[in-house]
DNA sequence: ACGTTTTTGAATTTTTATGATTGATTTTTG
DNA sequence: CAAAAATCAATCATAAAAATTCAAAAACGT
């Protein structure tokens, strides 16, 4: 037999080789049942790492798999889209909201209402907004390649135009002593001037950032509510005596 | 048996050696029916990957292409995209310039140097640019559900922030006596304030919009330098009295 | 070791993709 | 312009694959 990491890997290498693979040649490279290779292949399907086609799986175009990725299986993804449920259901219809650019705020999107107006620095999350109906606009900036987030000072020149009911930051660390940290310095100011001009902040993350500092400081603890999945006790009651923290749970 | 995008695959590949292909040899080259081709070649046309035409199918111009469709003589070049390359001919290496929203002025981009600055209200010419390697900037703003433009004051407010060596405009309606129009009275206020923030402004169009009045003014003839494909020798000895006109000829 | 939960594989029903067939439409040819 | 040829759209039967269900096996915590 073998273990359910171990097949997700190998269906991941062959899709590396080929574009597309039949199930039965999987079924064959790992020695397991159709239902159980149809099992993994859903599983690979919702984390977004293929796209299943009859008869088998295609690799899917426009997102190179980054090694990191494909360490993380579904597993991590699942519990990433509840948290994401739950920071949708926060927006009450008729909010003026902000939303980060990143992948773990985007996953927000379909949980919201449509009765909103969203301001946000992510390039990514226009078109999903747009298809909701919802009002977005977009602050101005440099557009990073990498992230397609927009930063600089265009982006706090126009973020000083706007107040916020709400707003949801996503963040590469948090850190009891440190507070909220990312990598890249021209990022950290727009979110910590977003988080400025909101009444209320929301912090989006899951368990894998918490005791993570990255270079560059955005805010101390306290100046927003984070929203997460399960951590264990130690880690949750030693922020829970800092700052808000809302545990998400399946 | 063949999968799925495997097919799809080979179909598209067909489509970058020639220009189009016949259904009889696409039948050949994967082994399939008449009826899976056809099948194939509707989803794939319904994705705007390619036209289906009678007898097989063709590649469309409209689509980002290869590197290599660049390289392809002027005289292949439809008349849209004979005047996109001669307006990025006039960008030179260190140029800032801006760029407009609309279909216009997204087909130019493939013919720009990267060693420019881009500011741009177009959401669309984002990715493309970036995929370019050029440095963008992204202007603020409401961004406008059917063309995907920002507008409005953060629009505004943004530009303000810049000065262009150069801009490229897309207009509705080239008028002796009106001007420049167009339907959206935000975006003419985008595209004056535009204008008059770089050093020389062109107006890219099609002979289709002389002589065509939209809503909104934006700006006066003589404010900018039109660049169009062949007019009839009356409309062009009018327009051009009043300002200057580059006519591009196959 | 025991009961519980999770994972797996086989058997079923349901759905889907495919290729052949038919008649209609378009293009080519005389 | 009409007849012939080619291509197309629509339908249908069938074979392949997917979803579903259920029981056995493995992993887990106590």
């Amino acid at each position: 037999m073998m273990l359910e990491p171990e097949r997700h890997q190998i269906i991941l290498e062959a899709l590396k080789v080929k574009s597309s693979v039949k199930l039965q040649e999987l079924v064959e490279l790992t020695n397991s049942s159709e239902s159980t290779i149809r099992r993994d292949l859903i599983q690979l399907e919702q984390g977004k790492f293929l796209k299943r086609v009859h008869g088998g799986a295609a690799r899917l175009q426009g997102k190179l798999q980054e090694p990191s990725m494909i360490e993380k299986s579904s597993k991590n993804l699942q519990p990433k889209r509840q948290i994401a449920q739950y920071a949708g259901s926060l927006v009450e219809e008729g909010d003026c909201i902000y939303l980060d650019a990143g992948s773990t705020i985007f996953e927000m999107i379909p949980f919201l209402p449509d009765n909103i107006v969203v301001v946000t620095n992510g390039l990514t999350h226009v078109n999903e907004l747009l298809e909701k109906n919802i009002k977005t606009f977009l602050i101005g900036g440099y557009a990073k390649p990498s992230t397609k987030a927009l930063i600089g000072r265009g982006a706090l020149d126009s973020l000083e135009h706007y107040r916020f009911d709400k707003c949801f930051m996503g963040v590469n660390g948090i850190h009891s002593q440190f507070g909220y940290t990312t990598p890249d310095p021209d990022e950290a100011m727009v979110k910590k001037l977003a988080m400025s001009l909101s009444r209320e902040a929301f912090v989006v993350s899951d368990e894998s950032k918490f005791s993570e500092i990255a270079f560059a400081k955005i805010a101390d603890l306290h100046l927003a509510t984070i929203i997460t999945n399960e951590l264990d006790p130690d880690t949750e009651e030693q922020y829970q005596s800092k700052t808000k923290i809302k545990v998400v749970t399946s």
